[in-house]
DNA sequence: GTTAGGG
DNA sequence: CCCTAAC
């Protein structure tokens, strides 16, 4: 068939800008690497179904829509004449025919409107927040809002201002970590503010038709050294555990936030390792706080330490039988890890 | 359901 | 931050 779009497919993959300071996974070396078609697939089609129709779709996007509702690319609304775009698939081999609509979107559910235990939120020094008053005078298209903030009214003056750690969750053995970097200190007035109101909501509408909603919660302090400590104590990756033990019952920053943000902290850190040597060349305070000195040398330390971390060791997890090595030779001077689980 | 990478 | 592929 003359229709093969395999093989000359976008996935360069360029590793060259990356820093690629981990090893990343296991699986033979060969990190996840593996995207054959991805939303690549889905321009091509449209493409093709353009071409063929002569007529644009436009898009679907309904400026009308709350700021949580999904409206994605949901182009599967034909306009009358579609010339019904069929394709063989090359790589499943057996060459069925898939007409390009039946890309339905996996929702994802993030409609987390727990309005309970607001108060302790990550950053926990929240004061008092001001009641959001006239909670009906919503827009009627966001029914699915959370007006439902029951916000309070509750006498929670005097115990926020201590500057430790929020809950231990069920372990609470990081005695002299926590000692370490006292930046708790900083979580005590820093993320005064914290709290911010669940949804923050901004569209920006791209060139190509796409609307981006952008979500601008910047990272506060607490929360860093937080996913910090997560990381010291379960390691990179296991964000799931993370979120869970760190920032449980506290609002956002789901599993893969926690990644990206120690993402960017990673190259915050290793941008900043290599001393400014150069004049002028400093465009720190991008736009959110600069990470202190002390975080981005935990982060840049437990970077290298998750490093050299045997695969095996990773994959096993904190199971049950953790074989001591009698000549672990993995032991290293930030080995920082106290009660590793 | 979770993780890793790209946009 | 959002999306998606892969596990």
């Amino acid at each position: 068939m003359e229709d093969h779009f395999s093989g000359s497919s976008k996935n360069v993959q360029s590793a060259t800008s990356k820093l690629h300071i981990a090893s990343e996974d296991d699986h033979q070396g060969a990190k996840r690497v593996r995207k054959p078609t991805k939303r690549y697939i889905e321009e091509v089609s449209e493409l093709e179904s353009r071409e063929n129709s002569g007529r644009l779709v436009s898009s679907a996007k309904s400026s009308g829509h709350g700021p949580r509702t999904r409206v994605r690319p949901v182009h599967n609304i034909q306009p009358v004449r579609r010339p019904l775009v069929t394709r063989q698939d090359s790589l499943g081999g057996s060459g069925v025919q898939i007409p390009y609509v039946s890309r339905i979107r996996r929702g994802r559910p993030r409609e987390n409107f727990m309005a309970l235990m607001k108060f302790q939120s990550c950053g926990m020094g929240m004061a008092a927040r001001l009641v959001k008053k006239a909670h009906d005078e919503h827009d009627p298209e966001s029914d699915n809002e959370i007006e439902n903030q029951e916000l309070k009214a509750r006498p929670v003056t005097g115990w926020v201002q201590q500057p430790l750690i929020e809950e231990p969750g069920e372990n609470e053995q990081y005695s002299e970590q926590s000692a370490d970097l006292n930046d708790d200190a900083d979580e005590g007035h820093v993320d005064s503010y914290a709290d911010d109101s669940d949804d923050n909501i901004l569209t920006v509408p791209t060139a190509k038709g796409g609307m981006r909603r952008k979500h601008h919660r910047p990272w506060t302090l607490s929360e860093v050294v937080k996913l910090v400590e997560g990381v010291s104590r379960y390691g990179a990756g296991r964000w799931s555990e993370i979120k869970r033990i760190s920032f449980a019952t506290c609002s956002h920053r789901t599993a893969v936030d926690l990644k990206d943000k120690w993402r960017n902290l990673l190259r915050a850190s290793f941008a900043q390792l290599p001393a400014d040597k150069g004049v002028g060349n400093s465009k720190k305070q991008s736009s959110s706080i600069p990470i202190p000195a002390p975080i981005l040398l935990r982060v840049r330390e437990l970077a290298e330490m998750q490093s050299q971390v045997s695969p095996d060791l990773k994959s096993v997890k904190y199971n049950s039988n953790n074989n001591n090595n009698s000549g672990s030779r993995n032991n290293n001077v930030n080995d920082i890890r106290s009660g590793f689980l």
